[in-house]
DNA sequence: TGCTTTCCTGACTGACCACTCAGTTAAAAA
DNA sequence: TTTTTAACTGAGTGGTCAGTCAGGAAAGCA
């Protein structure tokens, strides 16, 4: 592999391991094993190395979910739902890095002022929840999903599901045992047979 | 006010805004309008000061919470479940400081290394959680919400809630829209009309 | 082979950082 | 009033940081 894409890589984990700020160029240049000035000749300075790194993330999380979908077929949308939460805690773990550095505040208070990293931004968040829409969508046409606008709920499970993810980066409670309750109420939620809202 | 409560305060606000590390004394000391010295007479470093509004955060809202407790009442415990859904954003925009420190990683690496710090934000996630699951507790006894392990259920909207403010912070999606629809959504959680699990 | 371009190096720089400390001021105690 | 203690100051220190630059090595080309 090129020194460029070894400095990609080891700086992401870098980024995600302890935050942009906290991240230093000399010691990814120790780990990667090249000087620093290679570094700046591949990227004009830090914040074009982090701009890299989120644009290679929502080309490869992109190209990852639409591989997905075109290789899975189910028999309904309920349980390609239910499929998909399983993939997104699959992808969280297999692109630990990069979810990491999703859930930082780094590339958000970067976003304020840079637009192009807040159009990096949007697109992994708009990819993220795409796919779970697009699953409800094929549920409420099969019938097995109720009627209620498809991106709001997408929005509403993918808040849960990307909690799970995130509690355990956190490491402060054991989400392995939530994972069936959530499962379990999103299914909930969306199974078709509405019910009178009781609203007090 | 007393200077050494200032810098506190200050302190949080600094905290919350650029993050443990990009945070300077410096600046903290020309906001606060105190020697520099006088920060490190009062809080023996960078580190104890941190510390420091982890507790008090932990004093505040579970003060704030046992409060809320005490002065109110409600007919139903789905109903109050509802209300706490709405105390809990409340409480989030009115201690925003507070609340974006725990949306940031610098607390969860320290609490990896420092015990103390590991305790503080036990408790005080523990203290955000009771709240939720005394609510439906309580309305597991009035018959009002259907019976499952209250704390996981508590643990579920929790994750809801809580990513409904981060939304807001992460400033990417308008969360105003999907509060209604995470109200409603834990409605359907919660009530007591156990539908036929219907896995696929 | 020599020439050009691209890639790479690591010592160096100025800026900034957390933290110190000798000394000053203010308040409390004797 | 004098003495003691607590609160406060800000210039100074050693260390780390992102980024530079003059030059060397490698690769592509004639």
């Amino acid at each position: 592999m090129s020194k460029k894409n070894n400095i990609l890589k080891a700086a992401t984990k870098l980024f995600a391991l302890r935050g942009y700020k906290e991240a230093s160029m000399a010691e990814l240049a120790k780990i990667t094993g090249v000087a620093q000035g290679t570094i700046f000749y591949h990227y004009h300075n830090k914040e074009a190395l982090f701009l890299a790194i989120l644009e290679t993330f929502k080309e490869d999380i992109t190209a990852e979910f639409s591989r997905y979908q075109h290789e899975h077929q189910f028999r309904s949308g309920l349980a390609m739902v239910e499929n998909v939460i399983e993939f997104y805690i699959h992808i969280a773990a297999q692109m630990e890095d990069h979810f990491m550095l999703l859930h930082r505040h780094d590339a958000y208070e970067l976003a304020r002022v840079n637009p192009t990293c807040h159009d990096f931004l949007e697109a992994i968040y708009d990819c993220l929840i795409d796919i779970f829409e697009q699953a409800i969508s094929t549920g409420q046409k099969d019938g097995s999903i109720r009627r209620a606008p498809a991106r709001r709920l997408a929005m509403i499970i993918f808040t849960m599901v990307d909690g799970l993810v995130r509690f355990n980066t956190y490491n402060l409670y054991d989400a392995g045992v939530l994972y069936d309750d959530v499962v379990l109420t999103v299914h909930t939620i969306l199974q078709n047979n509405p019910i009178a809202s009781t609203r007090s």
